[in-house]
RNA sequence: GCCGGUGUAGCUCAGUGGUAGAGCACACGACUCAUAAUCGUGCUGUCCGGAGUUCAACUCUCCGCACCGGCACCA
């Protein structure tokens, strides 16, 4: 029997499940009902990752052990994951057993190749993002870019894993593998970083506490990263269960947001070719989920709600949204206007509608799924096009154009709906010389109705199952196969119908009132306020610009020459998107005059002025009134 | 600045070396079994701009512009 092998990433357990971790759940979601759905034997994989240093402190800031805050969090996902109608054949947990033995002995094996060795790593270091920074990423502040904490200079031994060495293998393996890491841009981008040269990477981390310890030397925690990449294989029981193992392994695909696919497309490939173990046959990066064309933040208040959505039109219309209407791998954008749009038109009117027309129609003229016994125009068409939507299905659901497979589908729906309407189905109730002909009609449109739902089942199993409710099938879908479709005629004739029920209400289009409109700022901290004190350590003055030039190579750049009316600076700025040097000559900024001087580009920046940025625009600040240069600010 | 991608009807996108398509939206018509649904017809396009190759380019080549992603860089 063909496996199939698909996976999530484990979502990390320092904040609760969001879109686009459903997101991708839902995508391998489908896939694995697919591919069940042909008889495959199919593995389903998805967890969290435990680990890790921040999960150390945020379960010290709430004052519980680590194994208490993950024992808290975890629910919220599987709760999550049953109330999306997930089919997981397994919920790993990295604080399983099963998982740090299987680390552990991928670990060894890897010591085991001498691809490991112990360096010293010293430089800046950010705990929240658990990694390190060059000093010429670091702001003059020596704060971490994301988080705008104070990073820390650390020296400590580590070890390493040799990456480097796999460059050449890896770059052949890409090159001769087009399918191997997906979308295409993807695949380019990676190709990009391995031509460019690998750096051999720190695998452990010796000040961390909460992890899984290196078993050849228990003073180092496993770097979270490179533990969590091996619940790929964990979860197979990768050094115990050796059939399990080699019955899946290697998977399929492994499923996530583009955002995490260098780990995916590089050093877990790398780590595998390193102890010899055959490599995931697809690497599927896909796109994100804005809102209304805006990226999707916490702080910015435009999460979109699961929940109300969900409550409103279904759980089967969220996960056909997002498969329906973006293209997988690409970005898309949601709104709720969208969303309202593609219900209305695909599920109420084309599917819905048909269904109910159809099973209507049925009940009324014969209570019981009719007999096919007078064949007629437009019949073999219908069935023609049935066994061909099948097939392209198919080969779309293959390459993971979920949005490409469904349209097919609904080709296939409104061509039935034609086909009600060309033979004027109802109006053969009149007499019982074209009864007969009727009742095949209809049989056809149900039979094809039966095709629909095996089809639509992986995306949206409760209303697979509720369309054969109704057409008076009892059995639900997890025993109808692909199968059981490939052949016209599979519908009993003479069974019950069952009662006829829109399915997918109609929603009125009529604007509802908005949710309170987003607001476009971010949220203000209200935490980690500061001293008047800490304020007045700046020193912000009144500069005038007074010669400004773009730097060579450099986009954001712009090179200025302030007066600050006792003395004159040179600084860099980060402006040049925005501002063109003729704009700033003459203007009169703010100017952080007390910031240690630092070379930007080998240039000498003395001063940082001040301007506010928002995603797309940004403004220098400036006066209202003439001021002479050198006024402090405050 | 480097690497890659995209730019086609109001919107989302498909597409081929021979002068353009789908769905949605919109308009009109038909029908009435059905969830104001369905079916039919129509509609708008300098297929980003420019140059070149060709009998012929939206489709190939080059240049440019805009936008997106990655890198560099951004206090």
């Amino acid at each position: 029997m063909r496996t199939f092998y698909v996976t999530t990433p484990i979502y990390y357990v320092n904040a609760e499940p969001h879109l686009g971790t459903a997101y991708s759940t839902i995508a391998a979601d489908v896939l694995a009902r697919y591919h069940r759905l042909k008889g495959e034997d199919v593995f389903f994989l998805t967890g969290v990752d435990e680990h890790g240093e921040n999960i150390q402190t945020l379960a010290a800031e709430k004052g519980i052990s680590e194994q208490e805050l993950c024992d808290q969090m975890a629910p919220m996902f599987t709760k999550l994951w049953k109330k999306l109608n997930l089919s997981n054949d397994i919920f790993l947990r990295t604080t399983s057993e099963l998982h740090k033995r299987g680390a552990t002995k991928f670990l060894n094996a890897l010591y085991k190749t001498g691809d490991i060795y112990k360096g010293k790593y010293d430089g800046y270091y950010c705990r929240r993002c658990e990694s390190f920074y060059t000093e010429r990423e670091l702001a003059e502040s020596k704060n971490c870019p994301v988080h705008k904490l104070p990073v820390e200079w650390v020296e400590e031994e580590n070890y390493f894993f040799a990456l480097s060495k796999y460059q050449d293998g890896l770059r052949a393996h890409i090159r001769a593998n087009p399918e191997f890491i997906q979308p295409e841009s993807r695949r380019n981008e990676v190709l990009n970083v391995v031509e460019s040269g690998l750096k051999d990477v720190s695998i452990s981390r010796a000040s961390v506490s909460w992890g899984i310890p290196l078993p050849f030397d228990q003073t180092h925690m496993t770097y979270v990263w490179i533990e969590a990449l091996c619940n790929y294989i964990t979860a197979l029981g990768y050094g115990e269960d050796g059939e399990k193992f080699h019955k899946y392994w290697p998977a399929n695909v492994h499923m996530m947001g583009k955002d995490i696919t260098r780990f995916h497309a590089i050093i877990w490939p790398a780590m595998l070719m390193a102890v010899n173990l055959p490599l995931p046959r697809q690497i599927f990066a896909h796109g994100f989920v804005t809102n209304q064309g805006e990226k999707i933040s916490k702080t910015k208040g435009n999460v979109i709600d699961m929940d109300t959505l969900i409550g409103e039109f279904g759980l089967d219309a969220f996960r056909y949204f997002f498969l329906r209407e973006f293209s997988f791998g690409n970005d898309g954008d949601y709104s709720q206007d969208r969303f309202v749009l593609r219900y209305n038109a695909d599920l109420a009117n084309d599917l819905g509608n048909l269904l109910n027309r159809t099973l209507g129609l049925v009940s009324k003229n014969f209570g019981v799924i009719p007999e096919p016994t007078t064949p007629g125009e437009f019949d073999d068409e219908v069935k023609g096009i049935a066994r061909e939507t099948i097939d392209q299905v198919d080969a779309l659901m293959g390459q993971l154009a979920f949005d490409m497979a469904l349209e097919k589908i609904w080709e296939f729906v409104r061509r039935i709906n034609r086909y009600v309407q060309q033979t004027q189905v109802w109006s053969l109730a009149k007499s019982e010389e074209t009864k007969g002909r009727m009742g095949t009609i209809l049989y056809n449109c149900m039979e094809s109705l039966r095709t629909i739902a095996v089809l639509i089942s992986p995306f949206v199993p409760d209303t697979a199952n509720r369309i054969r409710q109704q057409m008076g099938l009892d059995e639900c879908f997890e025993n109808q196969g692909l199968d059981t479709v490939s052949e016209w005629g599979g519908l009993p004739s003479g069974k019950t119908v069952g009662k006829p029920e829109p399915i997918f209400p109609r929603k009125d289009t009529k604007r509802k009132p908005r949710h309170a409109a987003s607001s476009q700022t971010e949220q203000i901290a209200t935490e980690n306020l500061i001293s008047i004190d800490q304020f007045q350590s700046m020193d912000l003055r009144v500069a005038e610009v007074i010669a400004a030039e773009r730097i060579p190579n450099a986009d954001r750049l712009l090179k200025l020459q302030v007066d600050l009316g006792s003395e004159k600076r040179q600084v860099v700025a980060g402006i040049a998107a925005h501002y063109s040097p003729e704009d700033l000559v003459g203007k009169q900024i703010v100017l952080v005059a007390n910031l240690k001087p630092t070379k930007i580009r080998g240039i000498e920046s003395q001063g940082m002025l001040l301007a506010a940025s928002g995603k797309k625009e940004l403004a220098v600040a400036t006066f209202e009134k003439r001021l002479p240069p050198g006024t402090q600010v405050r």
